[in-house]
DNA sequence: CGATTTTCGAAAGAAATATTTCAGACCTGT
DNA sequence: ACAGGTCTGAAATATTTCTTTCGAAAATCG
């Protein structure tokens, strides 16, 4: 018996636009977003009932209880797996520092990730990004600009006319006006969602530019307007939620993009780098011990945290 | 949140006969028996479609619908964890997308992380950046700035005094002038290490400013320099290392330090937070279906300018 | 043993959910 | 620019699911 992951996740298929999108809020939290009403799930996609039932009947279903028939059996066979069993005896993992029981949190958030978006969106957002004929903007929250600054970074090597909007401010507003069908706006904004950031992407969206969102799964109000929406989960038991995971995916994005490069993109990409060496902007620790990956610097003063 | 497993054993409802056949099949292999229909759990207790209606409102509920949510809100719990997670992990190493590969091998990455590191590290860090009696600066490289940028964000909700860098330019180093034996001094660098971050941090260190330390395993010249430095493995298989496992440490860090706040601090954030709500720079999605996660905004072409 | 109360299911009615239809929007290739 | 195709949402329809009503059976009590 197939999983309804794997169907949604099946190439052949070859799932609309707007198939996808359900599929993706169905993996996103696989499989409770798909056990209320279809209706419901309609509307976390942003689509109509009908394209739900459609897709059910894609898939192989008679319908949708039928697919939600299926969903729950799999719901079932995992709530009896022995895994869990001895979990919910044996409370939480051994104490540990705060720290560490933290990592470990974000390797699991990580592993969520790795099932909440298909595969093929990473190749959708790499080819609007590299093929757009406009600007690719990039902008994000408080924190998340962070790494809309990292991903500008990145792009910067791979295209020309890549703009990190960085904070924010009234005068960011203006830069609205040149925004137009050929350019591109990657936006992040995970919640708590900043009003100023939808703003900006919703007026974008306006006037024609294609917005790509990266999102957790509670869904920024950009979604409504974005071509593209990555979905990323990022809850840890702590105050303040993680952006490693997020990293991790525009990371998935790079190695993406580079895995596609045609000739002249990695020209550019090797003359930015013999630009670099030629600056010395960079320096590199020799490593004395041939295979090993452990050089020897000698360590004068204070603590060295090691493998 | 009482579940609703201790409601049905409650005995002060005192069931009737028929309400307790279907308490027991609900019990029997609770929850997934109560997830279909009202229809279908009156038949496999042998009642009739009134009687488990009956018993979902002498249970407190609005209906039938209503209990069935509570019930789900629980099942998506049980599905949180992390255990289970890792044997979906387990099941899908099959060959994948250039992007879900790359997330499995940062997701490695991180998970030595963790080893990579003595627990009392986070601590020792903790200690400086908040007993620090001057400032506390941020530098980075070309990408790692951005992660200083971040643990800037952070930091400044919990002390004052933090100064992110930025970008490392020529104005830069005047502000080593000021640098003493109060200041402290948080440096990113990751390989490729950067000249000018090395040349900078190595001046603080020499004026007497604490020097704490993020770098790769193959140590960052910095390293002869630092108080702490804490090593994160970031090697994954691509032309870029991944930089998120770098961000997980800082956020541990900052976990780290939350648990320790004393209560001037915490009223800190709090007094923040308040303010940033005051001026409502941020939205909350309201959460409208109960026991899903997901908001549901209506998708409309048109534009919804906010704030 | 009968009167009263409680419990319960069948069936009707109400509400919700799912499905189909249809027309317009949007591509795509000529 | 245009024809042919696909995709999609609104609304109408069909279906299922839930709730209420009501009378009969069973239990309880005097």
């Amino acid at each position: 018996m197939t999983d309804v992951r794997a169907l949604l996740l099946d190439q052949k298929l070859a799932l609309t636009p707007s198939e996808e999108r359900i599929a993706q809020i169905l993996l996103a939290d696989y499989p409770t977003s798909g056990l209320g009403t279809a209706s419901n799930l309609a509307k976390k996609a942003g689509v109509s009932d009908a394209t739900v039932v459609r897709l059910a009947v894609k898939l192989g279903f008679d319908g949708f209880p039928d697919l939600q028939k299926r969903l729950l059996s799999e719901v079932e066979a995992r709530l009896q797996s022995p895994l869990l069993m001895m979990e919910t005896k044996r409370s939480n993992v051994a104490a540990q520092g705060i720290a560490e029981s933290y990592l470990h949190a974000v390797s699991e958030t990580i592993d969520k990730t790795i099932s909440a978006t298909p595969a093929n969106t990473y190749d959708k957002v790499a080819r609007i990004v590299m093929e757009a004929k406009g600007r690719v903007s990039l902008v994000g929250g408080r924190f998340s600009r962070h790494i809309a600054g990292m991903l500008a970074g990145y792009l910067s090597q791979f295209r020309a006319n890549v703009h990190d909007i960085g904070t924010l401010a009234a005068p960011s507003f203006d830069i609205l006006v040149d925004y137009g069908k050929r350019d591109v706006l990657i936006a992040f904004d995970y919640r708590r969602y900043q009003n100023d950031v939808v703003a900006f992407a919703s007026q974008a969206a306006e006037r024609g530019a294609t917005v790509v969102l990266f999102t957790d799964q509670w869904l920024s109000p950009i979604a409504e307007h974005a071509e593209v929406t990555i979905i990323c989960p990022l809850e840890v038991p702590s105050p303040y939620d993680t952006l490693a995971p997020a990293v991790a995916q525009i990371e998935a994005l790079v190695a993406q993009i580079l895995s596609s490069l045609d000739d002249t993109t990695r020209r550019r990409v090797e003359n930015l780098e013999s630009i670099r060496a030629r600056n010395a902007v960079t320096v590199d620790v020799e490593d004395s011990s041939g295979s090993s990956p452990q050089p020897g610097p000698k360590r004068k003063k204070g603590i060295t945290a090691d493998a």
